[in-house]
RNA sequence: GCUGUGAUGGUGUAGCGGUUAGCACGGUAGGUUGUGGUCCUGCCAGCCCGGGUUCAAGUCCCGGUCACGGCCCCA
């Protein structure tokens, strides 16, 4: 038996059905947002990516030479084509852009649930365009598209790289250095808030093991606008300079006109997200029940452009947001609710079977035409059994309506439409127009 | 990268060294030559793959594959 690559999943039309209305329900929000549907190579140069998140990428990568040998990949996320995109294409179009992207993407790792090798993200790139302001409007778009899904329990955390780094770098940390330079890993440390092994770089790099005692204040300041305060205070005595928490608090205000009230939003400056390319806030989403493989969305603002020999005058902000991961996250908390629907409108349009009955299909077939035309979902049987059998058949495959024409109905110039949900039939003349107005 | 658990028709399962591998749902063909979401009957369809132990392996052992967990990681 030929079975499916590992990590890699197949959607049937019930599967696709609910995958199709949340992607719908998505876009309705990028579109309300102003974000404008693109769509880049499923694969890329091999270039792209080492470019932009260094060689060490290349082992979760899905590369490959071509037959000219070509060095290419499978495509890990979505930002990097983007801009490249935006460099080859959009160099002079009128700034800022509002972008939005949903593909799969391909990473080679251990897949479980909630990590496969092809996983498909949605996102939003807003270029051109910096600030709280900017900012705002892609955070709010977040939790406006997370909201609209029906989503509970979720954890929205704001950070700023900026300020992280500008902490660390004031301490006398390096920002080069190879395969991590001392900054990143303390970013790294931070995040996962592994204080020994902070204290420990610390000491190797030669700075007061003391520092860590404010960074560990500043990690448990993790509330709402009201921490930025205190962590003013904190920033001031380490002679950080205070911009950016003027922007965050700014930042925050906005978000609450724009999207206010997600089950909870926390400013956490320690958190880091793991790329080198961010440069200022940085927020994530995640969802406790979904255990290790929890975070269902993550962004903030970075600068990239120059990768293509643009300037990096302001720098963008997005976000990506895991399809399969907030999928699974619904499916477990509809089925906690004992909710049969999962994402909202998944449920099917109604649909009719028009069911020839010992009479030729041909008489029938003008009308499932028009009433095609008409914008109904018309299905022509084409088993030719029973009614009785045709009739489970079709209540078993999800229909609402069926119109039965036989012999003597053909003669009549009737036929008779049976709602198989109330079970109500009635006769009306065999022509679309009069079938249209019951179904 | 490390580690734990598991794998029987399409789905859910029984079988724990010797059975024609059982059951339910499903699919299909009828019982019914114009009315389903009752019922009955026939049929379809399975031991993940490769080695080994044994007179005998779905069952025990080893390896692989895939799935599900826990660490590591997650651009």
């Amino acid at each position: 038996m030929v079975q499916r690559p590992r990590g890699t999943r197949d959607f049937t039309p019930a599967v696709m059905n609910r995958r199709l209305a949340f992607e719908k329900l998505l876009e309705t929000k990028a579109l309300s947002h102003g974000f404008k549907r693109v769509q880049t190579p499923i694969f890329e140069t091999l270039d792209l990516f080492t470019a932009k998140s260094g060689p060490g990428v290349v082992k979760q990568l899905y590369a490959f030479q071509d037959k000219s040998d070509r060095s290419l990949t499978l495509r890990p996320e979505l930002t990097a084509p983007v801009m490249r995109m935006v460099s080859d294409e959009m160099r002079s179009s009128p700034k800022p852009l509002r972008l939005s992207y949903f593909g799969q993407c391909f990473r080679y790792e251990e897949s479980k649930k909630g990590r496969y090798r092809e996983f498909f993200q949605y996102g939003v790139e807003l270029i051109g365009a910096s600030g709280p302001l900017a900012e705002a409007e892609v955070v709010s778009l977040a939790i406006d598209m997370l909201d609209a899904c029906g989503l509970q329990d979720y954890e929205v955390r704001i950070g700023h790289v900026g300020i992280l780094r500008d902490i660390l770098t004031g301490l006398g940390l390096s920002q080069d250095g190879e395969p991590e330079s001392p900054v990143a890993s303390a970013m790294r440390f931070l995040d996962k808030g592994d204080w020994n092994g902070l204290s420990e770089l610390f000491s190797t790099n030669g700075i007061d093991t003391s520092a860590t005692q404010n960074l560990k204040t500043l990690s448990e300041l993790d509330g709402g606008i009201e921490t930025l305060e205190s962590a003013r205070e904190i920033l001031s005595s380490m002679n950080v300079a205070l911009d950016s928490v003027d922007d965050l608090s700014s930042l925050l205000s906005s978000i609450e006109s724009l999207a206010p009230n997600p089950p909870s939003m926390k400013v956490n400056l320690c958190v880091a997200r793991g790329l080198d390319y961010y440069t200022g806030m940085v927020f994530e989403v995640n969802v406790a029940e979904l255990g290790g493989e929890g975070q269902v969305l993550g962004g903030g603002s970075y600068k990239l452009l120059h990768l293509f020999g643009l300037e990096d005058l302001d720098p963008s902000c997005g976000f990506g947001l895991g399809f399969d991961r907030v999928l699974l996250a619904l499916e477990s908390q509809a089925e906690r609710a004992g909710r049969t629907e999962v994402v909202p409108g998944e449920t099917p349009e109604p649909s009719t079977l028009m069911l020839p009955f010992k009479v030729d299909a041909s008489s029938v077939l003008a009308i499932v035409k028009n009433l095609r035309d008409i914008g109904h979902n018309v299905e022509l049987d084409l088993r030719g059994k029973n009614i009785g059998k045709s009739l489970d058949w079709a209540s078993k495959n999800g229909f609402t309506n069926v119109i039965i024409v036989g012999p003597q109905d053909v003669e009549n110039q009737q036929c008779s439409v049976k709602n198989l949900i109330s079970g109500e039939q009635s006769v009306v003349a065999l022509n679309s127009d009069s079938i249209s107005e019951i179904l």
